[in-house]
DNA sequence: CGCATTTCCTGGAGGC
DNA sequence: TGCCTCCAGGAAATGC
């Protein structure tokens, strides 16, 4: 049994929400009084000096949509934030030591503290809206469903299509916030091999997938996400879902509800988790 | 258009 | 110890 350890815990819905909490918590209300810009090409949309641009500007809220953290700025614009495999948003003292591939750092008014957004892999980006027309920019495409906020009817309709359960899930432009570990923990739930044919699932199957589905992430939400390797809060606390995790990352350990031995396969180029006897192949 | 595959990037882990 | 190679994954880009 060998594993990489890295980056097996990258931030999905649960752990973008609960980043967007606790900032909504600890920064609406205060102004941005400095702005570093340690790294330009992470910053996609609305070109010009983001410094000029931000500064004075109070945040106004923080809310989660996806897997994205929007800034809601106060008179008006956005600063959208997606942490890709490996980015944090972090609140810490000023004076906290600079950590490699910090790449922004905006000082806020009220107290000496500065949100850092350090991303070592760079999947992820920020993106500045200034709040005129829509700018929506590279790698900031269309948004699928909100899974939390999904009907059952819209869910059932939308897996009438030929591709692997799996891989539907994980397309943000159908359904926005599953990553890999949430869809393995959902299909297992659900007792759906992950390789299933979306359109050959029964409406049953697939109001039972989607009852699954919000199960886990609000589970997830309130044990503030999943944490193996890198994944902290905007506070720099780990999560501690994975210890509620029945398939994710427990190859070769056996199965909480049957003891079969759990799996490990290649769907849609992930690494996905099996409980072979809960989850029959197709 | 729908779906599958490739690509980007870095750090950690194993091999030697 | 240290260099070298491989592998992880979100989602845009590319291919069929």
């Amino acid at each position: 049994m060998c594993f990489f350890q890295s980056s097996i815990d990258m931030p999905e819905l649960p752990e973008v929400e609960t980043i967007a909490r606790q900032l909504d918590e600890r920064i609406s209300g205060r102004r941005v009084v400095d702005v570093f810009l340690h790294r330009g090409d992470i910053l996609h949309g609305e070109p010009g000096p983001l410094c000029a641009l931000l500064k004075g500007r109070r945040v106004q809220s923080v809310r989660r949509r996806a897997k994205r953290i929007f800034l809601k700025l106060s008179p008006r614009g956005s600063l959208v934030f997606h942490l890709g495999m490996s980015g944090r948003l972090t609140l810490v003292p000023q004076e906290d030591s600079l950590e490699a591939h910090t790449h922004l750092c905006l000082d806020l008014s009220g107290g000496s503290e500065q949100l850092r957004f350090r991303d070592p892999r760079r999947f992820g980006g920020v993106w500045f809206d200034n709040g005129g027309e829509v700018h929506v920019g590279r790698r900031l495409g269309r948004l699928g469903a909100e899974p939390l906020e999904l009907a059952p009817a819209k869910f059932r309709a939308m897996l009438d299509r030929k591709r692997q359960i799996k891989a539907l899930l994980l397309d943000q432009t159908i359904i926005a916030g599953l990553g890999n570990i949430y869809c393995d923990e959902s299909l297992h739930r659900a007792g759906i091999h992950p390789t299933a044919v979306a359109q050959a699932l029964d409406p049953a199957a697939r109001d039972k997938l989607l009852r699954s589905i919000k199960t886990i992430l609000k589970r997830a939400i309130k044990f503030n996400g999943t944490t193996f390797m890198d994944y902290r809060s905007a506070e720099g606390a780990p999560g501690s879902f994975q210890k509620y995790h029945r398939v994710y990352h427990r190859e070769g350990q056996a199965c909480k509800g049957c003891d079969t031995m759990i799996e490990r396969i290649k769907v849609a180029g992930r690494s996905s988790f099996v409980c072979p006897a809960c989850q029959p192949a197709a």
